[in-house]
DNA sequence: CTCGTAACTGTAAACGATTACAGTTTGTAA
DNA sequence: TTACAAACTGTAATCGTTTACAGTTACGAG
């Protein structure tokens, strides 16, 4: 593994010019032409960690999350993608897979040498991830609910309101009778839904009963499927929205098999809006919640903070937006 | 930020003491106390880049794919991220947004002391790709084709006979004249489907003509919707298979709309075996070509280099197996 | 009480780069 | 030819760790 100093010797010149060729400052041509040929030569490339040392930084940007399972992270790794890929910043991805122990570790390594800033979207609200988060020494963006009584740059989108329009397109188009087919209630996202349907049930003074809530056991297919076979009481009911549209689909793959009609005998609203949505048979309305634009904006809002370390953190929340298919109007 | 300078003045002990302290080496327990308490006292964090300047070592290794939204890489990710996650090793993830250059410049970083290993699975087989590889100075695996001259550890899959298998269920259940709906032959995948499907069809003397392949502009469900719409003489086959399961859903979405009925007018198949498979309708038969196996594969031989840096590389094969779902067989 | 060994601790040299500062070279004008 | 400024180059300190080596302490046996 050839060092600067290899080719420093070889070039016949001192480390120091040979680190300004590399990083592009003064030099005769001659050293220049030397240093260049030494490189080749030996094959030479700088070493990360070295560098990282001396300048403090790393020019890499973590991003974190706890499902890459989950399309809607997917969007949203784009939507930052995108932003950095116009800077000189590199965009590194980090997924559990296992225990919170794991991703704290590693988030923890990464704010001490490996990344110049974190952009986190926890589901689960683990204590140990606030306290992981406070004690950061980079900046972090958290994308999602915002623990109580952490002042960090923030990107959320309204769930609550999605919710709201959901329910509201469903009483449009006829409905009455509304359950929810939530997510584990471990997750910030299964609990603020569940919060968030029942209070716009209650404001239309529609029926809200504990069967009104179907619980899932995770935000897949598998899990909407099975939580929804379960469910003795589906007649009672004629509009699901669910947690998701993973669950959706295992849903709407329910129905297919026992026969019940999507949209006519009972409406079906995913969230997320992710591809598979307008992939579905009927194509599935879903509450958009536009993972990919908070993505961007969580991107920005960390080059802001990087190049204004003082500035006050800012949250943003963004509006989600109902995108009506056929799964709740026939056509 | 403290250093464990500070931490040292503050305990009244050496460096060094502080440092066994927290690499778990002996120490009096009076010693130890007292470190950490001056740890918690400052927030004393140790700096990776300096650590791992130092032993050389970073324990991350670094995958690499050049396309997130496929949910393939993530099933592969899965894949890695399991085998890693009981080992040291973190897993950190890069997916490319814009230019061969972009990733290129990230995996020199990694390679240059940021990770200890890299495994990369790359579609487009850009030049600049094979040289980067060649003069990585950490060990890779690489997933898929290996590219011409390059001697490291790889996994692929034997896409050839998934392609075969599929031809033959297509005939076993009396269909005769196939298209493939092709990615684009830029990619490696698109390249060797549309060989191995040209080879299959001649081996069971079925016509080949041009029209047999359809050309997608990318491996989308748009892009499958796109090219199948632009197809004037669907009529002429019974029979499709797709570049992948997105493509086919694509294609599944524009015969449901053109009331073309699959499998009664003509079959369908897919490739890789995403769970979008299983969600569609009808649900879509699909040559698995065990994405996550491939990850585990892929960590393992890591794992074997990692401790055994001289062995000769490793070429591994694994088999794809056909998953017969109702989009080939009516039920 | 002395000694020997085991257990611990501190000193100082790395790891591979960047960069302030001082010194040297080059080129131009007088 | 000399003087001076501009352009370049080298020396050496530094970033925050780990670790070999030598030195110190603790403790049980004789």
């Amino acid at each position: 593994m050839a060092t600067i100093g290899a080719v420093a010797k070889q070039a016949g010149v001192s480390i120091a010019s040979v680190s300004r060729v590399i990083n592009g400052t003064a030099a005769r041509a001659e050293t220049e032409r030397r240093v260049r040929a030494a490189i080749i030569d030996l094959g030479y490339q700088p070493n990360s960690a070295a560098r990282a040392l001396k300048v403090r930084k790393s020019e890499q940007i973590c991003l974190s999350f706890d499902d890459l399972g989950n399309p809607a992270y997917v969007l949203m790794t784009r939507g930052v993608g995108h932003v950095l890929s116009s800077t000189k910043f590199r965009l590194i991805l980090s997924s559990a897979f296992s225990s919170v122990e794991e991703i704290v570790k590693h988030l923890e390594t990464m704010g001490r040498g490996f990344a110049d800033g974190l952009i986190i979207s926890p589901i689960y609200s683990d204590p140990r991830i606030a306290t992981l988060i406070s004690e950061l020494q980079i900046p972090v963006v958290l994308v999602g609910t915002l623990p109580a009584g952490l002042d960090v740059d923030n990107v959320h989108v309204d769930s609550a309101a999605g919710i709201d329009l959901a329910v509201e397109h469903l009483v449009d188009t006829g409905r009455k009778k509304i359950a929810l087919v939530n997510g584990p209630v471990t997750t910030n996202p299964g609990r603020r839904r569940k919060g968030a349907f029942e209070k716009a049930l209650k404001n239309r003074h529609l029926t809200f009963v504990d069967e009104s809530i179907i619980q899932a056991e995770a935000f897949s297919p598998e899990a909407g499927y099975k939580a929804i076979s379960d469910f003795k009481q589906l007649k009672n009911f004629d509009a699901l929205i669910c947690g998701n549209d993973q669950l959706a689909a295992g849903v709407m793959k329910f129905c297919f098999e026992n026969s019940i009609g999507i949209p006519s005998d009972i409406a079906l609203i995913g969230i997320d809006n992710i591809d598979l949505a307008s992939l579905l048979r009927p194509t599935l309305t879903s509450i958009d919640l536009r993972a990919e634009e908070r993505g961007e904006i969580a991107a920005n809002l960390m080059l802001d903070r990087l190049a204004n370390p003082d500035r006050p953190s800012k949250q943003i929340t963004v509006a989600p937006k109902l995108v009506i298919r056929e799964s709740t109007v026939s056509q």
